[in-house]
DNA sequence: GTCAGGTTTAAA
DNA sequence: TTAAACCTGACT
């Protein structure tokens, strides 16, 4: 602490510690040679190189880090006043993605603002919001209490939504809930109280939901039910624009409530009071690329740096989640009863696929079933997790089948537009008229997916009218929105596709759905897909009667006696859960052991598995240097190939690290990456901190 | 010698 | 990541 008293000697010099937009660890110092005083957090263009760069100041200094020579250190060249400051807590909250993900700081910054923060002074667009900004900023202060009530039409809360509000309400420091409830229970309303209770105190409010699509619709529930609300959306649909607008806004306490996908969980609001993550247990939280943060675990730090609570719902929680949530560490808040009116839990139904053979992946029964909703004037789902018609184009006379030329996987044919895809790089190339081997000219299809279940269900009802919602028939601007405002007004008799129709739309006259092909996620080597089948079902399960009635649920299996779904037959998420956890437990996986992947790519699969090697090689040498027996702290697998192993022309390995402890983890990583870096050579390589594929 | 191509290194 | 420097082999 330098006193202020105490006038600077005139040739002390202050540097600043800047994280830059580069993929390097750790920041690069500057010399601050402007008149007025750096702060952290403020905005800044720096030579680097030969040309500028943008980056931050994250720390002030008097003197120059160890090992950093005086004569290679340059001046900040400007300040950029035009982007706000940022706040001690937002740099807290990216402080800590930056440790525990094991990513650069400046790197992480650049994947958690608002993109165009970056450009400001190359772009025109960018400057007149920031302007606009700045003006209403030095005239009025956002921090006013709305005056926001609710519409008249409340519906009043069971006595279940009732406790688990009144729990919430009560809470006003940091606290993790699990509003555990099944679908149709009245989630929503619970969080439409909370988020009014807490704005109605000058607090802002941060919703976070799975996907893009399901934003428009709850921000119109929202805007509609709680009038006076200032409620904005941050997402990548966006465009620059509007996402600067609406960051500022949030930013500057402008709005009440932000809507968001996992992107928005790093907004820097000044006055947030509570978090909600819907759908807690969902993939998409989870960000795969550059920062591999999960949004769910963001959002508790935020939580804790805010001091307020965060509360996470789920009809089927992760099972980490689940895991804290036995353990006492978050409160379990329940809700068993469906509030809709008159709405029950669905039928499930098991159909035996041993004793009831399919074709082109239905079975009689189910055939059936759908043939009376359509006679009934209901509306039926069919549930399928694979896009496109077949997921193999094969030769019978030879064996070639049709593959990817970048990617070691076979391409999807798509029908409709006579493409063969590949799902894992996106290149497409036409149909062959003929084998290319053999020449054959009968090249015949396997598996099925969304497209010919279309064309499968036309054939056996052919008067239905059958609308398919999967990413290819929903892409373009809003296609998504459109499809199923087409669905809503009946206009349609079975709805076929992906996970995409089970996410978050009531659909009001849907009494039957339907789920086929699920089987290969009950044998699958990912740790997870068992669990993530469960939620998938019970979350489609969930769409059937909705409106009333009995809703039914048919899954088509071979193992009908597996115990995923004897747990799926009575709904029974907690025997699920139960019976899951002890086998993760059994084999050693998480929530009972921290992972972190070390990834290494290049075009050649030796090299990136020759430095995965020499990976493994040096954490051995620095866990004997450390002290610590291997065996008991930190387990270093086995270097291996992905198993798809090549994507676009580059080859794919992996290193698994785990340990039962994660100070234990961290300390090695800390002490092992460094490591790294020195020794890299031509492999591109990244770690991922709890993977959630291995 | 020189040109294209790959590999290494430094960036504060 | 980017860009320049550095290295290497093929060819004139």
């Amino acid at each position: 602490m330098t006193n202020p008293l105490v006038l600077d000697n005139s040739d002390a010099v202050t540097f600043v510690g800047v994280a830059v937009d580069i993929p390097l660890p750790g920041l690069f110092d500057y010399v601050w040679s402007m008149e007025e005083v750096p702060m952290p957090g403020d905005s800044v263009l720096v030579p680097w190189g030969r040309k500028m760069v943008w980056g931050w100041v994250w720390e002030v200094r008097k003197t120059l880090p160890e090992g950093v020579q005086r004569d290679k250190v340059k001046a900040v060249a400007a300040r950029i006043v035009e982007v706000p400051r940022l706040s001690e807590r937002w740099m807290s909250l990216i402080g800590f993605a930056s440790r525990y993900y094991h990513h650069p700081i400046g790197a992480c910054i650049a994947d958690t603002l608002p993109k165009s923060l970056k450009t400001v002074g190359k772009t025109s667009s960018v400057l007149p919001p920031l302007k606009k900004w700045a003006k209403q900023n030095a005239s009025e202060s956002g921090d006013v209490v709305p005056s926001v009530v609710m519409d008249l039409q409340s519906r009043a809360l069971t006595q279940e939504q009732a406790a688990a509000l009144s729990d919430i309400g009560a809470m006003s420091a940091f606290g993790v809930f699990l509003l555990h409830g099944i679908t149709g229970s009245g989630k929503t309303e619970v969080y439409l109280q909370a988020i009014l209770s807490k704005v109605q105190q000058g607090r802002q409010c941060l919703l976070l939901l799975p996907e893009i699509n399901l934003t428009p619709a709850v921000e119109q529930f929202f805007a509609k039910r709680l009038q006076g609300l200032r409620v904005g959306t941050l997402h990548s649909g966006l465009t620059d624009t509007q996402r600067l607008k609406n960051w500022l806004a949030a930013s500057t306490h402008r709005l009440d409530l932000i809507i968001s996908t996992r992107l928005g969980v790093f907004t820097p609001l000044p006055a947030l009071g509570l978090v909600i993550v819907d759908e807690e247990h969902d993939p998409s939280y989870k960000q795969m690329e550059g920062l591999k943060y999960s949004a769910r675990d963001i959002a508790i730090m935020a939580g804790r740096l805010n001091d307020c609570p965060v509360v996470l719902g789920s009809a089927t929680p992760s099972l980490e989640t689940w895991h804290k949530t036995q353990s006492g560490q978050y409160r379990h808040l329940t809700l068993k009863q469906r509030a809709v009116a008159g709405a029950v839990l669905p039928q499930v139904e098991l159909v035996d696929t041993r004793h009831h053979p399919s074709q082109a992946g239905l079975s009689k029964p189910v055939v059936e079933a759908l043939k009376r909703a359509l006679e009934a004037g209901e509306q039926s789902i069919v549930f399928l997790n694979r896009r496109g018609y077949a997921p193999t184009l094969m030769c019978e006379s030879c064996g070639w089948v049709a593959d990817c030329h970048q990617c070691s996987a076979h391409v999807v044919w798509h029908r409709k537009d006579g493409l063969l895809r590949c799902h894992h790089c996106g290149a497409s190339k036409r149909v062959p008229a003929a084998c290319p081997t053999c020449g054959n000219q009968d090249l015949t299809p396997f598996g099925c997916g969304t497209q010919r279940l279309e064309e499968a269900l036309q054939a056996v009802l052919p008067s239905a009218r059958i609308l398919r919602i999967d990413a290819d028939s929903t892409r373009g601007k809003g296609a998504a929105e459109a499809a199923f405002e087409t669905a809503h007004h009946g206009e349609v008799d079975v709805l076929v596709g992906t996970q995409m129709v089970a996410k978050g739309h009531d659909f009001q006259r849907v009494r039957l759905v339907v789920a086929v092909n699920v089987d290969a996620a009950l044998f699958s080597h990912q740790p997870k897909s068992a669990e993530r089948l469960f939620s998938q079902l019970m979350q489609v399960a969930g769409r059937a009667g909705r409106a009333g009635g009995v809703g039914r649920f048919m899954v088509q299996t071979n193992y009908p006696h597996h115990p995923l779904f004897v747990s799926l037959l009575k709904q029974d998420y907690e025997g699920f859960a139960a019976f899951e956890l002890d086998a993760r437990r059994a084999a050693g996986f998480a929530p009972f052991v921290f992972q972190v992947l070390v990834r290494a790519d290049h075009k050649r699969l030796d090299h990136a598995m020759g430095f995965l090697s020499v990976a493994k090689d040096l954490a051995q040498t620095l866990l004997a240097e450390m002290g610590w027996d291997e065996s008991d702290t930190i387990r270093l697998c086995d270097p291996v190939p992905l198993t798809v192993v090549r994507v676009a022309g580059v080859e794919r390995g992996q290193l698994l690290v785990e340990s039962a402890s994660r100070s234990a983890l961290h300390a090695f990583l800390n002490r092992w990456l460094p490591v790294l870096w020195q020794e890299k050579g031509s492999v591109r390589w990244f770690i991922d901190v709890d993977p959630v594929e291995i």
